[in-house]
DNA sequence: TTTTGTAATATGGTATACCATAGTATGGTA
DNA sequence: TACCATACTATGGTATACCATATTACAAAA
């Protein structure tokens, strides 16, 4: 059988609605729609354009991934978080990425290296550049090689959908000082630990990672009463 | 302040979308709209006498939840399980319910364990009589009862949800007589555990009944190319 | 001035109508 | 008989219209 993969029709966001689902996507994740912000559907429509049968849609895709809470006889809004719910996602996610890193370790090959190393440099590009989104692509494009190179796509599709709702927390710490740092430093060290074949070494450096965001994270929920955003 | 919580007031499903979310999600899970069956939109409006607006929404939820997969140019359907996926998702949960259920046996009170006896109670009900929906509502309860008590509710919501995907396969165990005896006695070892305050026993518990759960998807779906089902 | 009742408005819930297209059937021609 | 073109049909995509209700604004009465 002939190979073709190459023949392959990519599927970009076609139908008005897919288009709809990025758009709000990305603005509630880019925090240009802050958490707790009323969504009003009429609004949306011609801020988009679209018809409401279709912002309906994108409302009920983004309710179940937990961006968009719908408050009862009162209608949609963009989710708040509090620590409580924070605290949870980096514990998950902390088991998530260090199984993955582990296995990432183990297997992955001279071009997934070479896939990660240069996300790791987009990431300390847009990092020397003060590039917010540059970096967000760049850290979502390395864990995403590292899951997908350990063959654990459903547990990608969580920690992506998990990190949508620690976005939110973005907005907040632009107000305060305590933009982490260390991030692109701690991600080098996992990528060592992977080219060096060292899982143990790999899932350590995760948890290291995780422990220091979620810190992070604390101090911002917990501290002025940030409670639920 | 006083205490008005007694006066708080259930939020049933009362909408007619999530009657109707409800119902499909229910008839996936149960197997009735069987893995593949293209769910065709305007006939599920007329068996549930509802719009089309309304079975668009229930759609694009489920969609997100990973129980319909809608296929460019042709619709949707119900998602299928393969192997590999179903393999995946026995690993997350046996990530997340040991977890929890170490976490549950270091901080479980005595009403909490009254409420995780009931719930097994109800399971070893449930498998003398044969009662396939009484068993799946008790699991149910019993895990719930594990994260909550853990003060896990995200992890919660996700095994919840692989539990729906897991669920796809239900209807191919139906076929074979490959049905899990174990299950009762698993969760009973993990009960004991939970009681004698064991974390270490407790975890392991969990991932002993989840390898040999995962084991039997692989006999069902390696087998006779059930593959995709 | 405060309170209460009523009218107006904003907004989500639902149904329906129309359109575009992929798949299918049908018929005609080589 | 085989193949191709055309018409038809099934089905999803999108827009719009209407309804019910919660909230707000306002006015009148105490």
């Amino acid at each position: 059988m002939s190979d073709f993969s190459s023949l392959r029709i990519e599927h970009p966001p076609s139908t008005l609605r897919e288009i709809a689902l990025e758009k709000v996507r990305n603005a509630i994740i880019a925090g240009i729609f802050q958490p707790g912000q009323r969504l009003v559907e009429r609004v949306l429509c011609e801020q988009m354009g679209v018809s409401r049968t279709v912002i309906r849609e994108v409302i009920r895709h983004l309710e179940s991934e937990g961006l968009i809470e719908v408050i009862p006889n009162q209608g949609p809004a963009v989710a708040r978080i509090d620590w409580d719910t924070a605290r949870q996602i980096y514990e998950i996610r902390s088991l998530l990425e260090s199984e993955a890193a582990a296995a990432c370790a183990q297997s992955i090959t001279r071009s997934g290296l070479e896939e990660l190393r240069m996300a790791l440099e987009n990431l300390e590009t847009g990092t020397h550049a003060e590039n917010p989104a540059a970096m967000l692509d760049a850290t979502t494009a390395f864990y995403k090689t590292i899951f997908t190179v350990a063959g654990k796509h459903i547990a990608w599709e969580i920690v992506d959908r998990l990190n949508g709702r620690i976005s939110l927390l973005r907005v907040l710490t632009l107000g305060t000082g305590e933009r982490t740092r260390t991030g692109p430093k701690r991600m080098r060290d996992i990528y060592d630990a992977i080219a060096a074949r060292e899982p143990h070494e790999a899932a350590a450096a995760c948890r290291k990672h995780l422990r220091e965001a979620s810190e992070i994270a604390r101090l911002i929920l917990t501290k002025p009463e940030n409670g639920p955003a």
